[in-house]
DNA sequence: GCCAACGTTGGC
DNA sequence: GCCAACGTTGGC
């Protein structure tokens, strides 16, 4: 059985279509510890992804992504080049990981932000409790069946 | 190990 | 642009 995650990004930075056209990128930059030891112990190969436009507008679930390939150290962490360099992690002994995410589906309708709080099936996901700013985060394989149902995807 | 100060996130 | 909530840092 599949496990099922929300990825948030802004669009300005990596968006839906970016994976698109990408078809599979490595999750890398994640700098909080909670989010790190979701993606390092939790995520696995076949697990699904929602992917979430943050910061924007409007702000949505615009689409799903299978992960490919399980926690593996963040090497951007070691390049002070990269655009989120961290001194403190070593090469030997990680502090941050990424997991490998395919492009699935863009949704034809994003699910807004607006229409999740309506929904009685999503009253509870994590992305809209108070306060709650985790990049990574899981979700319920009710809450996974009913973003895609309202997004229209069939046979999931 | 507490906690105040500070920095960041992210919805509004 | 504002600001509440949260995470991190560092002095004690």
């Amino acid at each position: 059985m599949p496990n099922y995650w929300l990825f948030k990004s802004e669009p300005d930075c990596y968006s839906i279509d970016d994976l698109k056209r990408d078809k599979s990128t490595f999750w890398d930059g994640v700098r909080n510890y909670q989010a790190r030891n979701l993606l390092r112990d939790s995520i696995k190969v076949g697990d699904g992804v929602l992917f979430y436009h943050s910061s924007c507008d409007p702000m949505a679930i615009v689409g799903i992504a299978d992960v490919t390939k399980g926690g593996s150290p963040d090497r951007t962490a070691f390049d002070p080049k990269s655009d989120h360099p961290d001194p403190k992690s070593n090469p030997d002994n990680p502090t941050w990981y990424g997991v490998e995410i395919h492009f699935r589906d863009k949704f034809k309708k994003a699910v807004l932000r607006e229409d999740i709080k309506g929904e009685k099936r999503l009253a509870k996901m994590v992305l809209l409790q108070r306060g709650s700013r985790l990049s990574v985060q899981p979700v319920t394989a009710d809450e996974w069946r009913a973003v895609l149902q309202i997004a229209g995807i069939k046979g999931n």
